[in-house]
DNA sequence: AAATATTTGTACGTATGTATG
DNA sequence: GCATACATACGTACAAATATT
């Protein structure tokens, strides 16, 4: 999966979007690890600043905590 | 005024609380333009990102209205 | 205790796109 | 068309926090 660069939504979105699929499907369960800034910039082909702020989208839905030196996770319910 | 890059605060957040002092003194009151990104570029010695993200914080905290191609102002009381 | 690897945090400089006047 | 200002993105570098060896 790619993002397109030529799509009127911008990348960060677009990666930001695609996270929030995978977790409102249960493909990323509550307290799942969320593939790191470095695995995001491989899978989607972006820079790492583009990665970050698609994770900053979902920490701002609370939809994930972020832990430095630790990793992204998928917010418990409630 | 330059940030001090050897602070324990970054850059970025020492902007944000310098124009949120300015705000709140009354310096920059409702409706005033807040000093563009290439402004505050030149007058705290950072670069475009940083300042974008100091703007970032103070809409965040709904201090300032941010509206493309026009500028940065001073958020209306209530 | 110390070194190493991983991961997030911040910042730089640059380029291009979009919106407004 | 042009100038100004914000929006997004790139690639790079180093710092800080965490966990492991």
């Amino acid at each position: 999966m790619v993002v397109d660069h030529d799509a009127p939504e911008p990348p960060y979105l677009q990666v930001a979007a695609i996270l929030r699929g995978r977790i409102q499907a249960g493909q990323l369960p509550p307290g799942a690890r969320v593939p790191s800034i470095t695995a995001l910039m491989g899978e989607f082909g972006i820079a790492r600043n583009t990665a970050r702020r698609a994770i900053e989208v979902l920490k701002d839905e609370d939809l994930v905590t972020v832990r430095q030196g630790w990793g992204t996770f998928v917010a418990l319910p409630g």
